[in-house]
DNA sequence: ACGAAGTAGAATCTCGATAAAAAAAGCTGA
DNA sequence: TCAGCTTTTTTTATCGAGATTCTACTTCGT
């Protein structure tokens, strides 16, 4: 499948190969926001920056290409998805679609293993910090992964791992618009006191309930990125500048 | 994206690169059953096969890996993601999951032209044989083609290409396990009756009624791979031989 | 000046060879 | 006979150079 964080190839055991280090490290970066700065990904500038040869770097840009992180033109090289407003609410829309029904299948199979991750990737999310101690002003890279895995584990009992591969692969691009956008805390949003709610529900078997905070969870995030899109985004800067009036 | 036929790249008059040319063929041979005598593919096998140097043939590799068509392991290769009951449960399962919603969503926001694309799928479909003419006992590649555009176009105007691609993908895998099985024509079974069962209720804006018999067709024709499939299947066999008691 | 054709430069893509790893075969000693 | 180790063979993964293609700039003609 062509999902992220269960990237096959390196994970029993298996000594890793310089393509799948190259991979994993660019999608980080790319995941962050790392490279939002350029607009094109050069072969030699990759090579450059992650140590290896031409081959494996672009085994792994083929790869994320396939995967839809990367886009790519044959005899013209690899390049970053364009992010527009239009891109964020088909996302949007497509990604409700699906983790709508993954919930509620997950819900109607819950089985014990399953609450028990829940509250425990819940409990790992109310102890991390969202910004970094230091700098507020960036993500805690911790924090992400943490966020991603309880909205995983939400629907971790689906009984399809293609549904999971694809909200997996639908959650990096949302992913992808909330690190460009910067999304500050938002006025006032109690980004714990939704998971909360979520998991709460899922946890007592409420589907509709459940269902309900989670799509406007989702919701409520790409309002807020849209309106920083709509402000007006430069990709070239490195930090967010807002207001441009 | 990870999907099959929308394959970027040299769409557009651009000349296509070695490593798209070797990716298209395969992925072909691979959608067609052609390959399911082999367990494993070495590049070298591959590389004397389709006539390309090792760089190109590893990146074709490395993107159908990604999409799900291949499976990978670091430092050992790539290989034919194995068939099962199991799996082939849970992709009919998912496939539903997501072609209700596509459909749903295409018939609600329906126009004209989706269709115009409706019918002329339809018409095409119905045009083709579903076996070669002169070997009854092998399927018609172009009846399977025009059979996944037509189910594309039912769902085309669902506003969501993430969602065209992810059923696709789930498309192609299904296609895969048809072709394994040989999906014979089935004791009475009226393939063109039930897509053109399926094109009415939906051109009549009868979402209930469509996907009822959309879902109904995927159901049955897994069934019919299932049963094949407790048969007794053997890879390693070039044409399917049933009845092994 | 403006647009088309031509030309240097840069980037992608591909090949052949080499290094590294895994699988297979052979060997030894109970 | 067989488990465990060593050697050989096979296969994968990587590098560096070269061929092909694209891009941007210059030049020429109207």
């Amino acid at each position: 499948m062509a999902n992220g964080s269960t990237e096959p190839g390196q994970s029993k055991g298996g000594k890793s190969t310089l393509a799948s280090s190259v991979y994993q490290q660019l999608r980080d970066d790319l995941l962050r926001g790392a490279l939002e700065s350029e607009t094109k990904l050069r072969v030699e500038w990759v090579v450059s920056r992650y140590g290896a040869g031409a081959s494996p770097v672009r085994e792994a840009l083929n790869r994320l290409a396939a995967e839809g992180l990367l886009g790519r033109h044959d005899q013209r090289g690899f390049f970053l998805m364009p992010v527009s407003a239009a891109e964020l609410e088909e996302l949007t829309r497509t990604r409700c679609w699906l983790e709508e029904r993954a919930l509620r299948e997950s819900i109607a199979h819950r089985t014990a293993e399953w609450e028990e991750q829940l509250v425990l990737a819940l409990h790992r999310l109310a102890r991390a910090e969202r910004r970094l101690p230091d700098d507020p002003t960036t993500n805690n890279p911790e924090w992400e992964k943490l966020h991603r895995a309880f909205h995983r584990a939400l629907i971790a009992a689906c009984r399809s791992h293609w549904l999971i591969g694809f909200c997996d692969q639908l959650s990096d691009q949302a992913s992808r618009y909330r690190l460009i956008a910067q999304n500050a805390p938002g006025a006032g949003r109690d980004d714990l006191g939704e998971h909360r709610i979520i998991a709460e529900r899922a946890l007592d078997g409420d589907a509709d309930g459940a269902v309900e905070a989670l799509l406007n969870h989702y919701r409520i995030t790409a309002a807020m990125c849209m309106e920083r899109l709509a402000q007006g985004y430069d990709p070239r800067a490195g930090k967010s500048q807002r207001g441009r009036k």
